[in-house]
DNA sequence: GGCCACATGTAATATGTTACATGATTGT
DNA sequence: ACAATCATGTAACATATTACATGTGGCC
Protein backbone atom coordinates (compact mmCIF):
# COMPACT_ATOMS: atom_id res chain seq x y z
CA UNK A 1 0.00 0.00 0.00
CA UNK A 2 1.16 3.42 -0.89
CA UNK A 3 0.01 6.62 0.33
CA UNK A 4 -3.56 7.17 2.09
CA UNK A 5 -6.52 9.13 0.93
CA UNK A 6 -7.96 12.56 1.82
CA UNK A 7 -10.59 10.56 2.96
CA UNK A 8 -8.19 7.88 5.01
CA UNK A 9 -6.87 10.70 6.78
CA UNK A 10 -9.78 12.86 8.03
CA UNK A 11 -10.79 9.46 9.53
CA UNK A 12 -7.22 8.97 10.93
CA UNK A 13 -7.41 12.51 12.44
CA UNK A 14 -11.04 12.29 13.62
CA UNK A 15 -9.69 8.70 15.54
CA UNK A 16 -7.12 11.02 16.86
CA UNK A 17 -9.29 13.78 18.05
CA UNK A 18 -11.38 11.22 19.72
CA UNK A 19 -13.43 9.52 17.66
CA UNK A 20 -13.82 5.97 18.64
CA UNK A 21 -16.60 4.03 16.30
CA UNK A 22 -17.89 4.43 12.75
CA UNK A 23 -20.61 6.11 13.87
CA UNK A 24 -19.26 8.77 15.38
CA UNK A 25 -16.37 9.18 12.96
CA UNK A 26 -19.51 9.82 10.94
CA UNK A 27 -21.40 12.33 13.71
CA UNK A 28 -18.13 14.44 14.02
CA UNK A 29 -17.39 14.67 10.44
CA UNK A 30 -21.02 15.79 9.85
CA UNK A 31 -20.66 18.81 12.26
CA UNK A 32 -17.25 20.00 11.72
CA UNK A 33 -15.33 18.33 8.71
CA UNK A 34 -17.76 18.43 6.31
CA UNK A 35 -17.76 21.46 4.93
CA UNK A 36 -14.66 20.89 3.60
CA UNK A 37 -13.78 17.00 3.39
CA UNK A 38 -17.48 15.16 3.93
CA UNK A 39 -17.62 11.24 4.38
CA UNK A 40 -19.97 8.92 4.03
CA UNK A 41 -20.41 5.44 5.66
CA UNK A 42 -20.06 3.42 2.27
CA UNK A 43 -16.26 5.01 2.67
CA UNK A 44 -15.79 5.13 6.51
CA UNK A 45 -16.96 1.54 7.27
CA UNK A 46 -14.70 0.07 4.77
CA UNK A 47 -11.41 2.46 5.40
CA UNK A 48 -11.42 1.31 9.15
CA UNK A 49 -11.02 -2.10 7.85
CA UNK A 50 -8.27 -1.18 5.53
CA UNK A 51 -6.47 1.12 8.23
CA UNK A 52 -6.77 -1.23 10.58
CA UNK A 53 -5.39 -3.95 8.24
CA UNK A 54 -2.48 -1.49 7.88
CA UNK A 55 -1.54 -1.33 11.36
CA UNK A 56 -2.53 2.66 11.77
CA UNK A 57 -5.71 1.82 14.22
CA UNK A 58 -6.56 -1.01 16.16
CA UNK A 59 -10.50 -1.81 16.54
CA UNK A 60 -11.72 -3.81 19.43
CA UNK A 61 -15.08 -5.38 19.72
CA UNK A 62 -17.24 -3.52 23.02
CA UNK A 63 -19.81 -4.95 23.13
CA UNK A 64 -22.46 -3.63 25.94
CA UNK A 65 -25.74 -5.78 26.11
CA UNK A 66 -26.50 -6.56 22.32
CA UNK A 67 -25.09 -4.07 20.92
CA UNK A 68 -22.78 -4.56 17.92
CA UNK A 69 -20.10 -2.01 18.54
CA UNK A 70 -16.55 -2.31 17.28
CA UNK A 71 -14.25 0.91 19.29
CA UNK A 72 -10.67 2.26 17.29
CA UNK A 73 -8.11 3.93 18.39
CA UNK A 74 -4.64 4.96 16.55
CA UNK A 75 -1.59 2.83 16.80
CA UNK A 76 1.61 4.24 17.20
CA UNK A 77 2.28 3.77 13.31
CA UNK A 78 -0.95 5.86 12.76
CA UNK A 79 0.23 8.80 15.01
CA UNK A 80 3.37 8.85 12.93
CA UNK A 81 1.68 8.73 8.99
CA UNK A 82 -0.87 11.28 10.93
CA UNK A 83 1.55 13.40 12.03
CA UNK A 84 3.94 12.89 8.56
CA UNK A 85 1.01 13.84 6.26
CA UNK A 86 -0.19 17.10 9.29
CA UNK A 87 3.54 18.42 8.48
CA UNK A 88 3.94 17.74 4.59
CA UNK A 89 4.77 19.87 2.27
CA UNK A 90 3.24 18.30 -0.77
CA UNK A 91 0.91 20.27 -2.48
CA UNK A 92 -2.75 19.86 -0.95
CA UNK A 93 -5.56 18.31 -3.20
CA UNK A 94 -8.14 21.82 -3.32
CA UNK A 95 -10.99 21.82 -5.49
CA UNK A 96 -14.19 23.81 -5.83
CA UNK A 97 -17.69 22.26 -7.12
CA UNK A 98 -20.26 24.86 -7.03
CA UNK A 99 -23.24 24.49 -9.89
CA UNK A 100 -25.05 27.99 -8.55
CA UNK A 101 -21.66 30.33 -10.14
CA UNK A 102 -21.69 27.65 -12.80
CA UNK A 103 -25.25 29.02 -14.01
CA UNK A 104 -23.83 32.11 -13.55
CA UNK A 105 -20.81 31.37 -15.89
CA UNK A 106 -23.62 30.73 -18.74
CA UNK A 107 -25.24 33.89 -18.21
CA UNK A 108 -24.40 34.88 -21.24
CA UNK A 109 -27.42 32.36 -22.09
CA UNK A 110 -29.74 34.25 -19.92
CA UNK A 111 -31.57 37.18 -20.05
CA UNK A 112 -30.28 39.67 -17.60
CA UNK A 113 -33.35 39.56 -15.57
CA UNK A 114 -32.70 35.68 -15.29
CA UNK A 115 -29.26 35.94 -14.45
CA UNK A 116 -29.93 38.15 -11.94
CA UNK A 117 -32.53 35.55 -10.22
CA UNK A 118 -29.82 33.55 -10.53
CA UNK A 119 -27.06 35.56 -8.90
CA UNK A 120 -29.99 36.26 -6.02
CA UNK A 121 -30.53 32.64 -5.84
CA UNK A 122 -26.65 31.90 -5.58
CA UNK A 123 -26.55 34.20 -2.57
CA UNK A 124 -29.37 33.03 -0.78
CA UNK A 125 -28.18 29.20 -0.59
CA UNK A 126 -24.96 30.58 0.58
CA UNK A 127 -27.35 32.52 3.12
CA UNK A 128 -28.61 29.45 3.85
CA UNK A 129 -25.81 27.69 4.41
CA UNK A 130 -24.25 30.23 6.87
CA UNK A 131 -27.53 30.10 9.30
CA UNK A 132 -27.22 26.01 9.39
CA UNK A 133 -23.49 27.09 10.25
CA UNK A 134 -24.12 29.38 13.02
CA UNK A 135 -26.60 27.14 14.51
CA UNK A 136 -23.40 24.61 14.63
CA UNK A 137 -21.55 27.63 16.17
CA UNK A 138 -24.06 28.68 18.45
CA UNK A 139 -23.08 24.92 20.12
CA UNK A 140 -19.61 25.86 20.67
CA UNK A 141 -18.63 27.04 23.92
CA UNK A 142 -17.86 30.58 23.63
CA UNK A 143 -14.10 30.29 25.47
CA UNK A 144 -13.30 27.25 23.57
CA UNK A 145 -10.49 28.09 21.18
CA UNK A 146 -8.61 25.14 19.36
CA UNK A 147 -7.84 24.16 15.85
CA UNK A 148 -11.15 23.12 14.86
CA UNK A 149 -12.63 26.30 15.93
CA UNK A 150 -10.71 27.97 13.49
CA UNK A 151 -11.89 25.60 11.02
CA UNK A 152 -15.19 26.88 11.91
CA UNK A 153 -14.38 30.56 11.76
CA UNK A 154 -13.10 29.76 8.66
CA UNK A 155 -16.34 28.32 7.24
CA UNK A 156 -18.14 31.28 9.12
CA UNK A 157 -16.11 33.82 7.71
CA UNK A 158 -16.30 32.14 3.90
CA UNK A 159 -19.80 32.00 3.66
CA UNK A 160 -20.58 35.69 4.66
CA UNK A 161 -17.30 36.99 2.43
CA UNK A 162 -20.34 35.20 -0.28
CA UNK A 163 -22.76 36.44 1.03
CA UNK A 164 -21.51 40.25 0.66
CA UNK A 165 -19.66 39.07 -3.00
CA UNK A 166 -23.09 38.03 -4.96
CA UNK A 167 -25.07 40.78 -3.26
CA UNK A 168 -22.81 43.33 -4.51
CA UNK A 169 -22.64 41.25 -8.01
CA UNK A 170 -26.72 41.71 -8.10
CA UNK A 171 -26.38 45.63 -8.13
CA UNK A 172 -23.98 45.73 -10.06
CA UNK A 173 -25.72 43.56 -12.60
CA UNK A 174 -28.79 45.59 -12.10
CA UNK A 175 -26.71 48.76 -12.18
CA UNK A 176 -25.83 47.21 -15.74
CA UNK A 177 -28.91 46.46 -16.87
CA UNK A 178 -30.72 49.81 -16.34
CA UNK A 179 -27.82 51.36 -18.16
CA UNK A 180 -28.19 49.33 -20.99
CA UNK A 181 -31.58 49.96 -20.84
CA UNK A 182 -31.35 53.86 -20.94
CA UNK A 183 -28.60 53.34 -23.84
CA UNK A 184 -31.31 51.30 -26.21
CA UNK A 185 -34.07 54.01 -25.28
CA UNK A 186 -31.99 57.02 -25.54
CA UNK A 187 -29.07 58.93 -26.71
CA UNK A 188 -26.45 56.09 -28.18
CA UNK A 189 -23.33 55.24 -25.69
CA UNK A 190 -20.26 57.89 -26.90
CA UNK A 191 -16.92 57.56 -25.92
CA UNK B 1 -32.26 8.91 -19.06
CA UNK B 2 -33.49 11.19 -16.52
CA UNK B 3 -31.60 14.72 -15.29
CA UNK B 4 -28.10 15.73 -16.90
CA UNK B 5 -24.88 15.72 -14.43
CA UNK B 6 -23.92 18.89 -13.62
CA UNK B 7 -20.99 17.66 -16.23
CA UNK B 8 -22.72 17.03 -18.66
CA UNK B 9 -24.68 20.41 -18.29
CA UNK B 10 -21.20 22.00 -18.39
CA UNK B 11 -19.94 20.38 -21.62
CA UNK B 12 -24.14 21.32 -22.95
CA UNK B 13 -22.91 24.42 -21.73
CA UNK B 14 -19.48 25.05 -23.11
CA UNK B 15 -20.98 23.91 -26.40
CA UNK B 16 -23.77 26.52 -26.61
CA UNK B 17 -20.62 29.25 -25.65
CA UNK B 18 -18.81 28.23 -28.54
CA UNK B 19 -16.77 25.28 -28.24
CA UNK B 20 -17.04 22.75 -30.62
CA UNK B 21 -14.83 19.51 -30.58
CA UNK B 22 -14.40 17.50 -27.20
CA UNK B 23 -10.79 18.59 -27.77
CA UNK B 24 -11.73 22.47 -27.60
CA UNK B 25 -14.58 21.72 -24.87
CA UNK B 26 -11.35 20.98 -22.69
CA UNK B 27 -9.25 23.46 -23.55
CA UNK B 28 -12.40 26.39 -22.37
CA UNK B 29 -12.78 24.45 -19.76
CA UNK B 30 -8.98 24.64 -18.59
CA UNK B 31 -9.38 28.33 -18.41
CA UNK B 32 -12.72 29.00 -17.51
CA UNK B 33 -14.97 26.52 -15.45
CA UNK B 34 -12.32 24.41 -14.14
CA UNK B 35 -11.87 26.43 -10.71
CA UNK B 36 -15.36 25.17 -9.72
CA UNK B 37 -16.43 22.87 -12.31
CA UNK B 38 -13.59 20.64 -13.93
CA UNK B 39 -14.01 17.95 -16.50
CA UNK B 40 -11.44 15.42 -18.13
CA UNK B 41 -10.99 13.61 -21.40
CA UNK B 42 -12.77 10.91 -19.84
CA UNK B 43 -15.85 11.92 -19.07
CA UNK B 44 -15.85 14.47 -21.99
CA UNK B 45 -15.43 12.04 -25.11
CA UNK B 46 -17.97 9.51 -23.79
CA UNK B 47 -20.63 12.35 -22.51
CA UNK B 48 -20.78 13.78 -25.80
CA UNK B 49 -21.60 10.45 -27.93
CA UNK B 50 -24.43 10.48 -24.53
CA UNK B 51 -25.39 13.66 -25.50
CA UNK B 52 -25.75 13.33 -29.12
CA UNK B 53 -27.16 9.92 -28.52
CA UNK B 54 -30.24 11.88 -26.13
CA UNK B 55 -30.44 14.49 -28.88
CA UNK B 56 -28.86 17.15 -27.37
CA UNK B 57 -26.33 17.95 -29.60
CA UNK B 58 -25.88 17.24 -33.16
CA UNK B 59 -21.98 15.94 -33.90
CA UNK B 60 -20.86 16.00 -37.44
CA UNK B 61 -17.60 14.46 -38.39
CA UNK B 62 -15.57 17.46 -39.78
CA UNK B 63 -11.89 15.68 -41.23
CA UNK B 64 -9.91 18.12 -42.72
CA UNK B 65 -7.19 16.18 -44.77
CA UNK B 66 -6.04 13.18 -42.49
CA UNK B 67 -7.27 15.42 -39.42
CA UNK B 68 -10.17 13.02 -37.56
CA UNK B 69 -12.65 15.74 -35.92
CA UNK B 70 -15.86 15.28 -34.87
CA UNK B 71 -17.82 19.11 -34.58
CA UNK B 72 -20.69 19.54 -32.43
CA UNK B 73 -23.57 22.41 -32.29
CA UNK B 74 -26.49 22.60 -29.84
CA UNK B 75 -29.97 21.12 -30.79
CA UNK B 76 -33.01 22.98 -30.03
CA UNK B 77 -33.85 20.40 -28.04
CA UNK B 78 -30.15 20.86 -26.19
CA UNK B 79 -31.29 24.89 -26.34
CA UNK B 80 -34.35 24.02 -24.26
CA UNK B 81 -32.41 21.75 -21.92
CA UNK B 82 -29.78 24.21 -21.21
CA UNK B 83 -32.18 27.10 -20.71
CA UNK B 84 -34.58 24.95 -18.56
CA UNK B 85 -31.34 24.08 -16.03
CA UNK B 86 -30.24 27.42 -16.29
CA UNK B 87 -33.24 29.24 -14.56
CA UNK B 88 -34.30 25.84 -12.58
CA UNK B 89 -34.55 26.84 -9.05
CA UNK B 90 -33.34 23.27 -7.71
CA UNK B 91 -31.00 23.15 -4.83
CA UNK B 92 -27.42 23.69 -6.54
CA UNK B 93 -24.98 21.28 -5.81
CA UNK B 94 -21.80 23.07 -3.70
CA UNK B 95 -18.92 21.42 -2.49
CA UNK B 96 -15.41 22.22 -1.12
CA UNK B 97 -12.76 19.98 -0.75
CA UNK B 98 -9.45 21.65 0.88
CA UNK B 99 -7.28 19.48 2.15
CA UNK B 100 -4.70 22.43 3.59
CA UNK B 101 -7.79 23.20 5.88
CA UNK B 102 -8.07 19.64 7.27
CA UNK B 103 -4.23 19.62 7.91
CA UNK B 104 -5.45 23.50 10.05
CA UNK B 105 -8.68 21.82 11.52
CA UNK B 106 -6.28 19.02 12.94
CA UNK B 107 -3.89 21.56 14.37
CA UNK B 108 -4.30 20.52 17.50
CA UNK B 109 -2.28 17.01 17.33
CA UNK B 110 0.85 19.78 16.29
CA UNK B 111 3.04 22.22 18.12
CA UNK B 112 2.41 25.83 17.76
CA UNK B 113 5.30 26.48 15.60
CA UNK B 114 4.29 23.39 13.10
CA UNK B 115 0.63 24.70 13.39
CA UNK B 116 1.56 28.06 12.06
CA UNK B 117 3.81 26.51 9.38
CA UNK B 118 0.23 25.00 8.30
CA UNK B 119 -1.28 28.02 7.88
CA UNK B 120 1.56 29.93 5.77
CA UNK B 121 1.23 26.50 3.53
CA UNK B 122 -2.50 27.51 2.99
CA UNK B 123 -2.29 30.86 2.55
CA UNK B 124 0.93 30.30 0.19
CA UNK B 125 -1.06 27.97 -1.75
CA UNK B 126 -3.67 30.12 -2.78
CA UNK B 127 -1.38 33.03 -3.53
CA UNK B 128 -0.07 30.94 -6.17
CA UNK B 129 -3.63 29.95 -7.35
CA UNK B 130 -4.04 33.71 -7.41
CA UNK B 131 -1.33 34.24 -9.61
CA UNK B 132 -2.34 31.76 -12.56
CA UNK B 133 -5.75 33.74 -12.36
CA UNK B 134 -4.65 36.92 -12.83
CA UNK B 135 -2.39 35.33 -15.89
CA UNK B 136 -5.68 34.16 -17.04
CA UNK B 137 -7.08 37.50 -16.52
CA UNK B 138 -4.67 39.32 -18.66
CA UNK B 139 -5.60 37.53 -21.31
CA UNK B 140 -8.84 38.89 -21.26
CA UNK B 141 -9.61 42.23 -23.34
CA UNK B 142 -9.80 44.99 -20.82
CA UNK B 143 -13.29 46.19 -22.24
CA UNK B 144 -14.59 42.71 -22.59
CA UNK B 145 -17.51 42.09 -20.10
CA UNK B 146 -20.28 38.94 -19.98
CA UNK B 147 -20.73 36.76 -17.62
CA UNK B 148 -17.92 34.24 -17.76
CA UNK B 149 -15.34 37.32 -17.07
CA UNK B 150 -17.75 37.73 -13.76
CA UNK B 151 -16.93 34.24 -12.90
CA UNK B 152 -13.16 35.37 -13.36
CA UNK B 153 -13.82 38.12 -11.17
CA UNK B 154 -15.15 35.82 -8.22
CA UNK B 155 -12.83 33.47 -8.71
CA UNK B 156 -9.96 36.02 -8.08
CA UNK B 157 -11.60 37.27 -5.22
CA UNK B 158 -11.94 34.58 -3.78
CA UNK B 159 -8.64 33.57 -3.65
CA UNK B 160 -7.77 37.08 -2.36
CA UNK B 161 -10.08 36.63 0.13
CA UNK B 162 -8.30 33.38 1.61
CA UNK B 163 -4.65 34.74 0.90
CA UNK B 164 -6.05 38.03 3.12
CA UNK B 165 -8.04 35.19 5.67
CA UNK B 166 -4.73 32.82 6.43
CA UNK B 167 -2.71 35.73 6.46
CA UNK B 168 -4.56 37.13 9.75
CA UNK B 169 -5.31 34.07 10.84
CA UNK B 170 -1.13 33.29 11.14
CA UNK B 171 -1.25 36.68 12.72
CA UNK B 172 -3.74 35.52 15.34
CA UNK B 173 -1.82 32.29 15.92
CA UNK B 174 1.36 34.04 16.22
CA UNK B 175 -0.04 36.05 19.18
CA UNK B 176 -2.16 33.77 20.67
CA UNK B 177 1.03 31.39 21.02
CA UNK B 178 3.47 34.35 22.70
CA UNK B 179 0.45 34.51 24.81
CA UNK B 180 0.67 31.32 26.01
CA UNK B 181 4.60 31.16 26.81
CA UNK B 182 4.33 34.36 28.71
CA UNK B 183 1.96 32.72 30.84
CA UNK B 184 3.72 29.66 30.85
CA UNK B 185 7.53 31.54 31.93
CA UNK B 186 5.46 34.67 34.01
CA UNK B 187 2.74 34.79 36.34
CA UNK B 188 -0.09 32.50 36.26
CA UNK B 189 -3.12 33.16 34.32
CA UNK B 190 -5.92 34.16 36.83
CA UNK B 191 -9.35 34.73 36.77
C1' DG C 1 13.97 14.65 -38.21
C1' DG C 2 11.98 15.95 -33.94
C1' DC C 3 8.88 18.36 -31.12
C1' DC C 4 4.67 20.35 -30.01
C1' DA C 5 -0.13 21.26 -30.53
C1' DC C 6 -4.29 19.25 -32.31
C1' DA C 7 -7.52 15.54 -31.86
C1' DT C 8 -10.13 11.23 -30.30
C1' DG C 9 -10.79 7.70 -27.57
C1' DT C 10 -10.68 3.69 -23.94
C1' DA C 11 -9.39 0.72 -19.97
C1' DA C 12 -8.21 0.44 -15.49
C1' DT C 13 -8.68 2.29 -11.39
C1' DA C 14 -10.20 5.25 -7.77
C1' DT C 15 -13.55 7.50 -5.26
C1' DG C 16 -17.92 8.49 -3.49
C1' DT C 17 -23.15 8.33 -2.73
C1' DT C 18 -27.53 6.12 -1.98
C1' DA C 19 -30.35 2.93 -0.53
C1' DC C 20 -31.07 -0.90 1.89
C1' DA C 21 -30.76 -4.61 5.61
C1' DT C 22 -30.33 -5.56 10.37
C1' DG C 23 -30.92 -5.11 15.14
C1' DA C 24 -30.43 -3.04 20.15
C1' DT C 25 -31.41 0.77 23.36
C1' DT C 26 -33.69 4.83 25.11
C1' DG C 27 -37.30 7.92 25.83
C1' DT C 28 -42.38 9.02 25.59
C1' DA D 1 -46.29 0.42 21.52
C1' DC D 2 -43.70 3.47 18.84
C1' DA D 3 -40.26 6.57 17.29
C1' DA D 4 -35.76 8.13 17.45
C1' DT D 5 -31.10 7.21 18.01
C1' DC D 6 -27.19 4.18 18.24
C1' DA D 7 -24.61 1.03 15.50
C1' DT D 8 -22.54 -1.78 11.53
C1' DG D 9 -22.32 -3.02 7.15
C1' DT D 10 -22.82 -3.93 1.88
C1' DA D 11 -24.37 -3.76 -3.00
C1' DA D 12 -25.39 -1.11 -6.72
C1' DC D 13 -24.55 2.68 -8.87
C1' DA D 14 -22.50 7.12 -10.14
C1' DT D 15 -18.75 9.86 -10.95
C1' DA D 16 -14.03 11.05 -12.05
C1' DT D 17 -8.94 10.59 -12.85
C1' DT D 18 -4.94 8.60 -14.98
C1' DA D 19 -2.50 6.59 -18.19
C1' DC D 20 -2.19 4.90 -22.43
C1' DA D 21 -2.78 4.24 -27.58
C1' DT D 22 -3.14 6.38 -31.96
C1' DG D 23 -2.40 9.52 -35.57
C1' DT D 24 -2.10 14.36 -38.29
C1' DG D 25 -0.19 18.85 -39.21
C1' DG D 26 2.82 22.74 -38.59
C1' DC D 27 7.08 24.65 -37.45
C1' DC D 28 12.16 25.01 -36.78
Amino acid sequence: MQGLTPTARVILGLIGLGARTGYEVKQYADISTRFFWGASYGQIYPELRRLEAAGLVAGEDDARGGVRKRAYRLTGAGERVLHTWLVADAPSHFSLRDEGLLRVFFGDLLSDEELVAAVRKLRDEHALRLERFRAIESRVAEDAWDSTVLALEYGIAFLEWNVRWWSDAERRLRARARRAQRERRGAPDRR
